[in-house]
DNA sequence: TCGGTTCAGAGTATT
DNA sequence: TCTGAACCGA
């Protein structure tokens, strides 16, 4: 044992020392005595015991891919209790999805004999919630506050805009929305804002009129709940020393995931006494464009003095092949922390490459390739499509439509997202707060009452002169509009008064008669599935009151009860639910790559990997969106247990146009030793050949193109489709071909250097082929 | 108020 | 090419 446990307030040089270590020989002694004694420790690599056994001070846990990161996480939970250094509520553990957290309380449960109630497990918008809705008053809200996901935050965002007058043009809400979400996440009030601009000026204005506008309202947004409870911890020193001293232990899952508002609302809770065990992987990081900050992970090591790094690189997933091929990716990113996988799998299959011609022939290669794999045995829903952008599901759908291939696609519309679904839910949350104006605004009028444009915006008008919500005006309008605005109000009183004393199941079934959309849609065509998902809506609020006992713990103190109605509301906007049915089904799985991180199949395909797309062009121009791309791709090639597929195309079909490609370059970063190419021979572009170490010119002799791309033949012998050379530039395909003559321009894709026009008349471009 | 037409825009996404 | 949103006519 070349190394002691590094003692508490130790430098942080030496941690960082410690972290550029191979670890196996460099781990904490004081594992070992315990270990043998404990089941919990059985079968824990000794990385693994060491992180699941630290003794209670800040550290941070670099968990690479398929390292075991959830079994660390959830046996040290259950270790710190069995062990008793910490009893069930003193246990602070976040993640990022609900998925994640109900694993986090799951398996911890089924290791101990006690029962885990009390400690806080969920995501930061969940943890927030619980938070809120405890210290309610203290945080000046109203108790039944509602919670906005981002489909109605936009809505409210526009309606300010609206009132504002301003252009929407030119301060579209959902930019609005997103400024918003952004300032918060940094910890930014309106008055905190920066202002350089008038543009700039208007946009604080608008977050200050929507801000005014939830809080008249009563609802927050999801940044808001991070915020308020940030704030309410920062600010109330009882309430934070309170908290600080319950929880002893704070676990983060995915930390290179948080956001710098997060941090801090981490920070806030770790007291002087708590021990925070940071759990994440910088190569994994793949949300730095919603706001995640890697540089957390160096923040936290500092601002919080961790003493202990401990690497976790021993993969329990793949054969070396894909982790060689993954290592050897990730290698090129120059801003890491330093990791490498290693496994004692086996080099197992290469990795396969395939180039195909078209998007078409791509997706029709794998259909072959999977139905292979399916009748040597491999369960479909153990194979996975992966893709950058969504927008290349299409054509692998249709083609495993066509060959009657069952298949799942993730994204898209979740339950609590449908229409049907929300307009329910906007009844429920008038009945519990009807100044809730994006509520009213979208079932005031559906099923058609009577409501239209015109009177809403007189409604408007009223509200907005008397400073009141919607349902507050409508006795400000006369005639016809306003009795039928009234009849709505009674509607609402209606449901209300008819609510009282009614269980949840009742309340919504109820609702979902007497507001007329259960009649609406069962004289709509297509309204059956709508009404089958309403009657779903019962079923799940059914299950809500009954397993999670809507979520009170007695330990929290709240100073109220919530009514189920309220709970269920706020569950519904923070859990958005499955976006598909049968999900337990054999089927082959869709997914783009950020979906798939944090699941793992026997085969993998990752498709599409052409310049442009992957790595995608927009994140072309600075080092750290490369990086982040190569880090999508690490997680990609990660995914896979035994076999991975990499193909791209020579064409695709991209916004209505066919587009010339070129193979991404990350197939240059991939160890050739791990790799076989299986492109028939009359398939490969002469590029594939050229791309490789000999450099560019000496291009192999290449079939000729598909007959579809010889169209737009020009000049100079430079068609489109064709691949050309330039002296600067080197290989590229011409996309395409403009004027003649002196006039004659070529628009070609050089991959990493970019898409280039050129005019025939100057640049030698010499064909390849 | 509805339904058809026109137009812009098209990356990744959890809560 | 396809989608969603805005717009206009009946």
């Amino acid at each position: 044992m070349s190394r002691q446990p590094r003692p508490e307030g130790a430098g942080r040089c030496a941690s960082l020392e410690w972290a550029m270590h191979p670890s196996s020989d460099a781990l904490p002694a004081a594992a070992a005595p315990q270990a043998a004694a404990n089941p919990l420790l059985r079968n824990l690599n000794p990385e693994q015991r060491a992180a699941v056994t630290l003794a209670p001070r800040h550290a941070l846990i670099l968990a690479g891919a398929g390292s075991g990161k959830t079994r660390v996480l959830t046996t040290r939970i259950a270790w710190l209790i069995t062990t008793g250094q910490v009893s069930p509520g003193g246990v602070l553990a976040v993640t990022f999805t609900n998925k994640a957290a109900r694993e986090m309380l799951a398996r911890p449960s089924a290791m101990l004999p006690v029962p885990v109630r009390g400690m806080w497990v969920g995501t930061f918008h969940g943890l927030c919630n619980r938070f809120l809705r405890i210290h309610w008053k203290r945080a000046a809200l109203p108790q039944g506050f509602q919670i906005l996901d981002a489909q109605d935050q936009q809505a409210a965002v526009k309606r300010v805009v609206k009132a504002m007058n301003l252009d929407e043009e030119r301060y579209p809400p959902k930019q609005v929305a997103w400024f918003i979400a952004g300032e918060k996440e940094e910890g930014r009030r309106p008055k905190d804002v920066e202002v350089r601009d008038e543009h700039a000026r208007r946009l604080v204005e608008v977050y200050q009129a929507y801000e005014d506008q939830c809080q008249r309202e009563g609802v927050v947004d999801f940044a808001e709940l991070l915020l308020r409870s940030y704030e309410l911890m920062r600010d109330d020193a009882l309430l934070r020393e309170h908290y600080q001293r319950r929880f002893a232990h704070i676990l983060v899952d995915e930390f290179q995931d948080t956001n710098r508002l997060q941090y801090r609302w981490l920070k806030m809770f770790a007291g002087p006494g708590s021990a925070t065990f940071a759990v994440g992987d910088d190569d994994q990081s793949i949300y730095a464009f919603r706001g995640a900050q890697v540089g957390n992970m160096a923040d936290f090591e500092r601002e919080f003095a961790v003493g202990t790094v401990i690497k976790l690189e021993q993969n329990y997933r793949s054969t070396s092949n894909v982790l060689d091929a993954a290592n050897a990716l990730i290698s090129h990113n120059v801003r890491r922390l330093g990791k490498n996988l290693r496994t004692d799998a086996g080099a197992g299959q290469p990795v396969r490459v395939m180039e195909a011609t078209s998007d078409f022939a791509e997706a029709q290669w794998f259909v072959d390739e999977a139905k292979q794999l399916h009748r040597d045995g491999t369960p479909l829903a153990e194979i996975a499509v992966l893709y950058r952008s969504n927008a290349q599901s299409r054509v692998i759908e249709s083609a495993l439509f066509n060959a009657g291939i069952a298949y799942r696609v993730y994204g898209g519309l979740r339950f609590f997202e449908r229409a049907e679904i929300k307009h329910a839910l906007a009844y429920l949350r008038l009945i519990e707060n009807a100044d809730d104006d994006t509520s009213f605004l979208r079932v005031v009028n559906f099923p058609a009452r009577g409501i239209g444009a015109r009177t809403i915006e007189q409604l408007q008008d009223a509200a907005r002169a008397s400073a009141t919500s919607l349902h507050a005006s409508a006795d400000a309008l006369a005639g016809k509009a306003g009795a039928n605005l009234r009849a709505f109000g009674a509607l609402l009183a209606a449901m209300r008064a008819a609510s009282a004393g009614l269980t949840l199941r009742e309340i919504i079934e109820h609702v979902v008669e007497a507001s007329g959309l259960a009649d609406y849609y069962r004289t709509e065509k297509e309204g059956q599935d709508r009404l089958e998902n309403l009657a779903e809506l019962v079923n799940a609020a059914e299950a809500f009151v009954t397993q999670e006992g809507f979520g009170r713990d007695p330990a929290d103190d709240a100073e109220e009860v919530l009514s189920p109605l309220a709970a269920f509301l706020a569950h519904a906007a923070l859990e958005a639910g499955d976006n598909q049915a049968n999900a337990g089904a054999d089927a082959i799985q869709l997914m783009t790559v950020h979906s798939a991180k944090g699941l793992e199949f026997d085969c993998v395909f990752v498709t599409g990997l052409e310049e442009g797309l992957f790595p995608h062009e927009n994140s072309l121009e600075s080092r750290d969106g490369l990086e982040e791309e190569r880090r999508l791709m690490y997680v990609a090639i990660t995914r896979a247990r035994k076999r991975l597929y990499l193909s791209f195309s020579q064409t695709r079909m991209l916004h209505g146009h066919t587009r010339y490609a070129i193979r991404s370059r990350f197939f240059d970063e991939l160890p050739e030793h791990a790799l076989r190419w299986i492109t028939p021979k009359g398939q490969r572009s002469a590029y594939r050949e050229a791309w490789g170490r000999a450099g560019v010119a000496a291009a192999a002799a290449g079939p000729s193109p598909e007959p579809s791309f010889r169209r737009g033949e020009a000049a100079h012998g430079i068609r489109t489709g064709r691949n050309v050379f330039h002296d600067k530039f080197g290989e590229g395909v011409v996309v395409t071909l403009e004027g003649s003559g002196s006039d004659a321009r070529a628009q070609v894709n050089f991959g990493r250097h970019g898409m280039k026009w050129l005019a025939l008349a100057v640049a030698k471009l010499t064909p390849v082929e």
